[in-house]
This record gives structure tokens, sequence and C-alpha cells, in this order.
DNA sequence: GTGCTCCTGACCAAAGTAGTCAGGAAAGTC
DNA sequence: GACTTTCCTGACTACTTTGGTCAGGAGCAC
């Protein structure tokens, strides 16, 4: 249940795109800098990103990449899973396609309302919301309680 | 973001050592042939909810394992910490430790939420829970959506 | 055609995952 | 007290994932 480098480095990087907005393509170099993130290896994320229709890109001088979409269009959940697949598997399989023996029968429903649980934040919090820092009031409300920043 | 195998593994076994009740300790032969785990493995990681206080066993002829707690008063959050260790990191870190740079600014609450929102599945379902069938009211409305069953 | 920037595949070290193997140590039975 | 049963523990292994780096090629602008 963690969240990699890869998925957190793409939100980052696609937050500096959606920042930037209309004022044409932005370097790869740049977007490495702003986030302080190994180049190299963000370009292989971009590239990824690319690949899901998310960003487009353009070489040479003058080149650089933006957003496929606009920043209200695309959100965390589109992000995540460009580079790190469904967001959430049981030893590999979606939960719903699990099937449990004996007293573990309604085991599926917990994983169920969990990827359901995560959905309901990653899907809804756009690039735009992001970087405006106005959440949606879902992350708001859980946010604000002081209880959901308590480490354990 | 995926639960492993040995988190799986541990919330089954303990939803048979629940099922099983005052019934005296359970052999870990039982445990495995009733949730199909393979023998040895689960014996490891029946020994890490030993060590973390959640499962009591002893040896010997007539030994085996029992909760160390009524079934009431263990979660699912317990049993995938004591064997995965904490339930949100992000590049290993928890979330509310780290530091976004420039557009990024507002990533922090955004996980903050995402972890919030997996503790208030994983933190409200006991064991006496799962092995009923009778789910929290939180998990009966997220799993009731057709939604939520959903690939994706 | 000469730079600039993205594109792509190959490679790599370290860590994590999902186990197996071999033996030791306590508890109960005879 | 020997024997069996069951848990306890560490070592080991094969495979995959993670988080990168390296080297070169391809497209675009001037």
């Amino acid at each position: 249940m963690r969240v990699s480098a890869k998925a957190d480095y793409a939100v980052r990087a696609a937050a500096e795109l959606a920042a930037a907005g209309e004022e044409g393509p932005v370097k790869g170099e740049r977007l490495a800098e702003a986030q302080d993130i190994p180049l190299q290896f963000l370009e292989h994320i971009l590239l990824e990103l690319k690949h899901a229709g998310l960003v487009r890109a353009r070489r040479g001088a003058k080149g650089g990449y933006w957003l496929a979409r606009p920043a209200e269009e695309i959100t965390i959940a589109d992000l995540v899973r460009a580079v790190e697949g469904p967001i959430a598997h049981v030893q590999s399989d979606p939960p719903e396609s699990i099937e449990y023996r004996g007293n573990a029968e309604h085991l599926r429903e917990v994983w169920i309302a969990v990827r359901a649980n995560l959905r309901a934040v990653l899907e809804h919090v756009s690039l735009a919301d992001l970087v405006s820092g106005e959440m949606p009031s879902i992350v708001e409300e859980l946010s604000a309680e002081p209880d959901a920043w308590a480490p354990r």
C-alpha cells in the first residue's frame, strides 16, 4: 500500500505542466529542476504518460512537453494508473476476481470497499485542483481532521 | 497500492482463528488447509502476528494458535500493519513528513486524504465483522455501489 | 547540417516478494 | 524419560520490482 517514486514524480511533473498552461512546451530539464527529479528517470516517466495519452511532446529546439487535455480533465488517478497500473490489486489480481473460501468469504467486499475509497479521492482531484490548492470537498474534509495527520 | 500475499494470508488465517473462537488452539496445518496457504510460509506469518501481540500460540500436542484479543477488538488494519508495516507510505515515507515544492505543494494533502480513507475502512472492520459478514455501514455502502465492482 | 530535445532500449544494483529447508525447543503422552 | 507433536527461528533461494543510469537514435528549428 505504498505510492512509488514513479507515481509521485509523475504527479509532480504533471502539476508543473498544468501550471505552465498555455505558455508552450516545457522542457524536461525544467520539470526535473522544478521538482528535483533525476532527469533521465523523469524522461522515462514522461514517455509513459505520453503513451497513456495524458501528455504530448515535441522534439528539437523549442520542444518540450504539455498536457494533452485541460488540467481540469486529468485526475491523480489517471496519472497513477499510467505509471503503476491498476490502483488496488490483491496479490496481482483485481479484488472482484478473487474467490475467498471458508471464513474469509466476505474479505472480497472489504478490498472492494478499500478500492472504492481510494478512487473516491484519486479520481476526484484534478491537476487544476492540485495547483490551485482548492481541493474537492472530500479532500478538504479528510485532511482537515487532525487524526488524519497522525503517523500510525 | 497493492495488498501483498502475506497481508491477504494474515487476514484469512486470522479469520479462521476468529471463527474457531473458544474451541482451543488451532493447528497451523488446519489454518493452511482451510485457506489454502503454504504451511511453512503461513508459520512465518503467524509468528509475525504473535510478535505483534495479535495472536498467541502453544507448542506440542494439543498446541496451536489463538487470538490474543476478542475478535471484535482486532481490525484488518492491525493485521495488515503487523505484516506490511505502515498502511500508506509515499516513497517509504509517511505522507505528513514530506515537503513538496513548487506547484506540487498541495500534493501532501492528497496523500493524507488517501491514507485517511484507507484507514476509514481498514480500522473499522473487525475480525468479528468479517466472519459474521455483517460489515460496518461504511463497507456496506461502498461495496453496494455497482461502480465499486468495475475493474478499471 | 548543426544543435537541441525528446525517444527508446539495454543495462544495473538494491530491495522486496513469496516462498522452501533444516533444525531446535517446548508441551503433552506413554 | 523417551517420543511425538507442534511451534519457533534463521538461512537460503528464485524471481520480480524499484529506482535509477548509459548510450545512441530520431525528429524539429534555424
